[in-house]
DNA sequence: ATGAAAGCGCTAACAT
DNA sequence: ATGTTAGCGCTTTCAT
């Protein structure tokens, strides 16, 4: 394959006007500009991208670790994060990990030996402190609250949303209250279990945990608790439900089975994707798009300024009120 | 960041040694092995992974063209692809397109520029024609029926096995016979159809439009469809299913609905997916985890010699029968 | 405006 | 067994 050196002979200039042109760098005649350019597109050459990474010392690629770019939680947040890598013309190198551990180290290895110039992580099974240890070789940014005088983060509070989710519930008048999230013991989840048990706590409300669903993704999901629910003697008459996928399956099976949404079951749900308005679901906009733009321009900054500051931010949700509470 | 020199003044040896352990070559003293491992110990040293692509003219990571990595067809393909990257210890860039050409165009960049050694194409946009001139850059591997004599391919005859589940049917009597695909027009669906209509031909069977199911993917998507069944005044009395999930959904509907399987409605299905055996359907075995194997296995052997000329593999495909039928 | 040359961090051929 | 050294293909000073 050619190399800028046989560009250059042919063209008849030096490999560094050959640089120019190819990057863009003024002075350099036209003569000269015109000449590399054709036969730059008669050989069809590109540069060697290993060459540019090696002496810029970096790939201007960054690295995402999701655990699943289907679920519509992170696919809002990869949507912000393109939206701004596209702008900034910066390259993603999206790992979808499912939780796995080896994915998650695979990509700190990548930052370390800089094939990647930082890291944006949308959730993740290993620990802060395993993570933190990397932080020396390059930004890395989180997209959930990580408390860490290492590692950035934006977010949202769980556990006020919940809560204030809760509270409205109560303020209905409900006194038997459930919720379906996903899984069960990550940061987030345990988070929105502390609001629950604590708003029930402020009640002197009992905690049922036949009212508490876990694994719940999807349309299906949703629809399979409701069928659960039939079964139960003691029906709670409200249910959170984190994403709008699994209370709109939810609420589609619901009324399939006869019951009145809200007056026989009240839900609310997270996320505001645009299947809630569809369903005119009461939910909760948790801002994951947003989440992702921000993560990601944390992480431009700095990579632009190494002397940038750890932050964290964390974004207000929003309670949009609609017909199912 | 430290570098090789760095570690080879600190242990007190050359680069070379240093280069030597690290790759762990033959003709090193225990002594200065252990020395220069201390000192890449205590520095947590990583070789600049960029310097060693551009060195070796290599980067030992593919990239693999996928549109969706969690539909079960394309996940089968993976899994066999991942199994034999991790043997073979090449890294996968796994992109998953959506069919965007851009995505796919990516790619193909990136194997013109060496940032990956070969490209695996599980279905793409782009036509064959495109594609191809970026073989004289690096092997690429399609798992489709290529016909291409620059790209090697690994495939199921899709005409053939449609025709077959066709036969099957017609010659258990069924005169009117539905099916469920995916995308309307991709290479696979178009021969789908094809194989169809001519079976539907060789009976002198009209061809009903309203019998034609398209965008079935899920559980979710053969549940509507059978939805769409019970309106029907003259509805089929047999469908075939590309996709086991789309079957099992569509089976499950049915029995909902008072249909009885096979007598009402008899289905033969696609790919012999574990829910294909749970549902006890009959399915097809189109060994799509075999063909993302042997598709790398493909690659592995051009990428270690230049001269394996292109080559066309058919995997035979299999009927099996079981309870839908 | 242009070119010569240094050097990014590594591997491997060659010499000893 | 170990070291010296010439590149890999590019960007970027520094001269001119």
């Amino acid at each position: 394959m050619a190399n800028i050196k046989d560009i250059a002979r042919m063209a008849g200039v030096s490999v560094a006007t050959v640089s120019r042109v190819l990057n863009e760098h003024p002075y350099v005649s036209e003569e000269k500009r015109a000449a590399v350019l054709e036969v730059v597109r008669s050989l069809n050459y590109s540069p060697n991208i290993n060459a540019v990474h090696l002496i810029k010392g970096k790939t201007n690629m960054i690295g995402v670790i999701i655990p699943y770019i289907n679920l519509p939680y992170f696919n809002s947040i990869m949507e912000g994060i393109a939206e701004e890598a596209l702008k900034a013309n910066v390259h993603l190198l999206v790992s979808q990990t499912n939780y796995a551990v080896n994915k998650e180290n695979e990509l700190l290895n990548m930052l370390k030996t800089k094939q990647i110039d930082g890291l944006l992580i949308c959730s993740r099974s290993l620990d802060w402190k395993s993570i933190e240890a990397y932080a020396q070789y390059g930004p890395i940014i989180a997209c959930e609250d990580a408390k860490n005088d290492k590692i950035s983060s934006v977010y949202i509070d769980h556990y006020a949303g919940f809560r204030q989710a809760m509270q409205l519930l109560l303020d209905k008048g409900h006194r038997s209250i459930g919720y379906c999230l996903g899984r069960g013991h990550s940061y987030n989840s345990t988070n929105r279990r502390r609001a629950y048990e604590d708003a029930l706590a402020s009640m002197n409300l009992p905690i049922r945990e036949d009212c508490m669903f876990y694994q719940c993704y999807s349309i299906e999901d949703g629809a399979a608790v409701v069928r659960q629910l039939m079964d139960m003697p003691l029906r709670p008459t409200a249910l959170l439900v984190a994403g709008d996928q699994v209370a709109a399956g939810l609420i589609g099976e619901a009324i399939k089975c006869g019951l009145r949404v809200p007056e026989d079951l009240a839900v609310i749900s997270f996320d505001n994707h645009p299947i809630s308005r569809l369903f005119d679901i009461t939910t909760i906009d948790n801002r994951l798009t947003e989440i992702g733009r921000t993560a990601f321009s944390l992480l431009l900054e700095r990579l632009q300024n190494q002397e940038e500051p750890v932050r964290h931010i964390e974004l207000p949700f929003r309670l949009i009120e609609r017909a199912t509470v």
